[in-house]
DNA sequence: ATCCTCTGAATTGTTGACAAAGTGGCCTGT
DNA sequence: ACAGGCCACTTTGTCAACAATTCAGAGGAT
């Protein structure tokens, strides 16, 4: 069901993806350590392609490995999902100001037709934050393609973005920031359709500010434990 | 002779160390294509372990691989080296910010003892762009991990400059220009010395805006040719 | 009783052989 | 002579067995 994109499917991209959206998922919990023949079982793989996409989500900092004792998943402390949102903060500000200068007016359209499919999404289902997050994921995995800069769009994409989405699962969205948050995407949307790519830029790097500031929020008020 | 870290070096870690500087120090040109078995044999490996380093450096970014058709070195072209520095200047931005506001006193000292050698280093061997470049990175270096942000140090010192340092090696310092550097690295250290994470984010960012501009005019006139 | 040590078992790292797929060369037909 | 297709070879992807290392538990000493 993967593989449209004519490239062949080897067994080891099969294992990369699999781990990584059972990391994301939250099937494999942060701090769970296990062995490579569960893994194999579990996944219905062999240990030669396991080990090599086991290396892969090393390198992408979703697991830790240590010779001879076994892999375990990153178990992010609250500052250092903090410390992520500060990273975001200066990455995607470049990518919506890339996005305002390089987007085409076609992918600006659907971009905000997308918008108002989160619109209709979050009224619908009041409180599914499960959908709202995707959503959320959805807007700004299109504006770090539309910066055109293949490297930002690639760190922001592979790397940042399933770490942040690790945790963004068990985040309670406090109520009414739905609303607010879409308010703030629409105005980025707006800046990036009038070419504005300063602008934009302050509004997603205050976007992202909002996000962090309502997650520690939520870990001082003791909510979300990590 | 490596592996001071108590951490047993596997092969895999070894044939990724090979392979990563054999990149860097261009060995392995970007756009060579290259078999594994050639690698196993340059290398002194076995398949298994640089098969896995492969993956590590493909999801890097340092080289893409075609399944049964080999793996070759990305070729960066010039507008990709631009946008490398584009994404530099944020995350080394906030590098410096956050360097100013938790680096400790002695690292600050030892920072400033670093740009005292390296003046001297500069005065000594005029011309000598290689052992700048490295001096350069080492300043960078420290300040990313001054950041006592862990995920930002690891994507800057095991993506970025990487693929940055590739291209370092061919670039001829225009006439003028370490010692200019050298001038924005103390100015930088200062702000960071009185806590001025604010300054010190901003002169990082005009310090790597004008080092991005060096490199686009040495592209204009044809010196770097990508 | 607690701590240290030593040994064994389980797990990982590594190796070599087997199977599948892509590339290039050769042949044939136009 | 040139283009197209077929075939063999090379190279990669995969697998299963072997070797090395760590961890844990049992035994003994303090």
């Amino acid at each position: 069901m993967p593989d449209i994109t004519s490239q062949t499917y080897t067994r080891a991209d099969e294992a990369f993806d699999c781990l990584q959206t059972a990391i994301v998922k939250g099937d494999l919990a942060p701090g769970d350590k296990m062995g490579e023949l569960d893994l194999c079982s579990r996944f219905d793989l062999t240990r030669g392609p396991l080990r090599e996409a086991l290396g892969r989500l090393e390198s992408r900092g979703l697991l830790v490995r240590r010779p001879h004792a076994g892999v375990k998943v990153v178990a992010v402390s609250a500052s250092e999902l903090i410390e992520l949102y500060r990273i975001r903060e200066v990455m995607e500000g470049l990518a919506a100001r890339q996005a305002a200068e390089r987007m085409t007016d076609q992918e600006i359209a659907d971009l905000q037709a997308t918008l108002d499919a989160h619109e209709t999404m979050i009224e619908e289902a009041h409180g599914q934050a499960y959908y709202q997050a995707e959503g959320d994921y959805d807007f700004h995995h299109r504006i770090a393609t539309g910066s055109r800069n293949t490297k930002l769009a690639q760190m922001l994409l592979g790397d940042l973005y399933y770490m942040v989405r690790m945790y963004r699962y068990r985040l309670s969205t406090s109520a009414g920031r739905p609303h607010r948050a879409l308010g703030e995407h629409r105005r980025i949307v707006e800046a990036i359709a009038q070419r504005d790519g300063e602008l934009a830029e302050f509004l997603m790097k205050r976007h992202i500010n909002a996000a962090r500031k309502n997650i520690e929020k939520q870990i001082q008020e003791g909510v979300l434990t990590i």
